[in-house]
DNA sequence: GAAACGTTAGGAAACCTTACTAACGCACGC
DNA sequence: GCGTGCGTTAGTAAGGTTTCCTAACGTTTC
């Protein structure tokens, strides 16, 4: 019988048998598809008699409902067992500088409601309030009862202080730095939160949703109006000692480090000089005379329409992302990179081309996908972090 | 009670819970100092009478000893038990371009016999032949029964493949490459192998007997003839996905990356322009005639002296380095950086240049020191590894 | 009727608590 | 100064609890 790796200092005692096996029976059910006790047993290896106990405590909870009889073809009198979709109820919030955008997730991150509401100049306290708020309207659009809400994680693009639970580095929303914001919230919304940089929820989120479900370790690497890359090391988040393992910035703007952010800012500062040919000739402004400012969106159009001056500046993209990446699989040797973020995204343009600079230039080059969740892995992840814990509380606190 | 964080998917049982505890049980005794029943149980939170079951069954597995009574002031006729330092050993081996280096250890990697051998030019398999005839010399040194040796580690400066068992990138022993070291060496020397990267050893040789004991996680960073860093995350190894973690080289050879190695050669050919006055008017060497070769030591040396030449290179070697360190803590944020290699066990010049570039650059430096071990980090790596296999095989295997 | 699902019954493995004896140190009284 | 009693600590023994497994047995379905 195989041993958990993780050694504890301390003995364990039949009640931590059970605990592990409940989790074991949670962890199968919590997959979606009906499953009765027969199946599970196969599945986990624990005899029949005590899959049914475990299962009863799993109905006492809350956590677990009892399909009546199920859709399968040979049911043989058999009972299904699945997550009951409102059994408990976790809250995920991504604040951006523009949007706050908000999930309630049932247990395996079932969406039960969604909504965004705008919060573009506001400053700290207000989002605050304007979280709250959003939180009742998803509670009602759920029609649920607001008690079942056992935890919620909010992303914020910034460093999480797991200390002090302040925010830095926030470059995009300047008003949350130094604001203690989780405490904050929890205050206002009266559910205990969790805060987290937005960019490894990113991650986390490919990690139980997306791309990066297969592979034991990958690196997210949001390229937008920032840039940054969030760890999952061995199918666990690698946050680092201050919260700052990813924010890749810093170990290019000083001291001989040529290679500039391939962000959206950055971007449209190097395009500046074609500015007038990009914006020129473009067909897909229909008032030429408004249409007097770069943004990444017409830089990528243009190049797909074949515009060489564009193409050049995807090229230059590519390379700064490579760098980027070279950087990431030096130190930490991943399996895969996932691109996500406003420019990453665009894979049709970027992947070949970093993936072919990837080759020539590093022994062991990762491999190489775009996001599967687009602009919705940060939430994602945030869900599914918020439904894992509201389920460890219910199960952790029987 | 705690659960352990690891969530195996197929169900535990009492048997289970004993491997748990015995384990629990050894991590105690494994400490070295004498410790009775009681003590163990207090520590551990087992009760009494377990213990002294768990006891029973590591004692006739050869790993636990006990001393029949003990130099503790009150002693109220308790029983003293510790690792046996004959019940197993392991065998760890440090192959380098020059010599190859082996110590025989005991449970808790104490040394029972130490050897290094010459090695300089051989290819693969005389290298092996050379290992197999240290082993040999290492056992009768040590006086022990040939049997005990459960298992070997073995460190190589190159990337091991896990898959293939295959050594590449191994830039300072080039007849290694290609070659799967371990399946010869455990047929030569007849014992199981394990092979790792030597830097990667360094790194747990850190984590268990030296400075990285304390820290969470760190990165030893070996500046020497190459450059390469070893992570420990979370007190685990991060080998990485293809085992070229921390082969940091990569991250800077191309497109617009300017820090140069601070390796040896690096340093040295960056030198070649002041070798006269280096040279020169050095007082340490005797024969004036015969030191034309500038070497790192020599250029240290002059550092130390005040020669203003001789620290502006040093100055350079430190710029290099935070570089690399800048590298590491923007991926990983590691909480420490360890220091080690030929060159960057010069902590008294090199300490506080780097620590002060690192304050100015990064939002959050990791805390900086020198190796504690030296240059028997990789030895302490491979002997820790070793014993802690053999120990496991023996628990295991009951 | 055969196969699959689930339950019941019996038993085994592992742990804990409680209670006991043995050893040790200290303090007090002779 | 030295013995005796008391409190503390180490270890063992006995009994009880928790948890799980195997085997056998209804029950439902095909």
């Amino acid at each position: 019988m195989n041993i958990p790796a993780a050694r504890p200092t301390t003995g364990v005692t039949a009640a931590t048998l059970r605990e592990m096996n409940i989790r074991t029976v949670w962890s199968v059910i919590e997959g979606g598809h009906p499953i009765s006790r027969a199946e599970i047993a196969r599945l986990t290896g624990i005899s029949k008699p005590t899959v049914s106990v475990l299962l009863e405590e799993l109905l006492a909870t809350g956590l677990v409902t009892q399909s009546p009889d199920s859709a399968r073809d040979p049911s043989h009198g058999a009972v299904f067992f699945g997550p009951k979709p409102d059994g408990v109820h976790a809250l995920a919030l991504d604040l951006g500088a523009h949007r706050l955008r908000g999930v309630l997730a049932g247990p395996g991150a079932a969406i039960a409601a969604r909504r965004d509401v705008d919060v573009q100049g506001m400053d700290a306290p207000l989002m605050v309030a304007a979280a709250a708020e959003l939180a009742r309207e998803l509670v009602a659009a759920a029609g649920i009862n607001a008690a079942t809400v056992r935890h919620a994680v909010a992303g914020v693009p910034g460093v999480v202080d797991r200390h002090t639970g302040r925010v830095w580095q926030a470059l995009n929303i300047p008003a949350l730095n130094g604001f203690a914001i989780a405490t904050e919230l929890e205050a206002a919304v009266g559910v205990p939160f969790t805060v987290e940089n937005d960019i490894d929820l990113a991650a986390l989120g490919e990690n139980t949703h997306g791309t990066g479900a297969a592979a034991e370790s990958f690196a997210f690497l949001s390229v937008g109006t920032g840039v940054g890359a969030g760890l999952v090391l061995h199918g666990h988040l690698h946050r680092g000692h201050s919260g700052a393992a990813g924010e890749l910035d810093s170990a290019f703007d000083a001291e001989g480090f040529a290679a500039n952010d391939p962000c959206a800012a950055s971007i449209v500062e190097f395009a500046e000089p074609f500015a007038p040919q990009l914006l020129g000739d473009s067909p897909s402004r229909r008032t030429p005379g408004a249409a007097t400012t770069l943004t990444t969106e017409l830089i990528f159009d243009r190049a797909r329409a074949g515009h060489p001056r564009a193409i050049d500046i995807v090229e230059e993209v590519a390379r700064r992302i490579t760098a980027y990446i070279g950087v990431l699989a030096a130190v930490a040797d991943v399996e895969l990179v996932i691109l996500g973020g406003g420019i990453g995204l665009n894979g049709d343009l970027l992947l070949e081309r970093v993936a072919l600079r990837l080759q020539k230039r590093l022994p062991y080059p990762p491999r190489l996908e775009v996001s599967a969740l687009g602009d919705s892995a940060v939430l994602t992840g945030a869900a599914a972090v918020a439904a894992s814990v509201a389920v460890e509380e219910v199960i952790g606190g029987r």
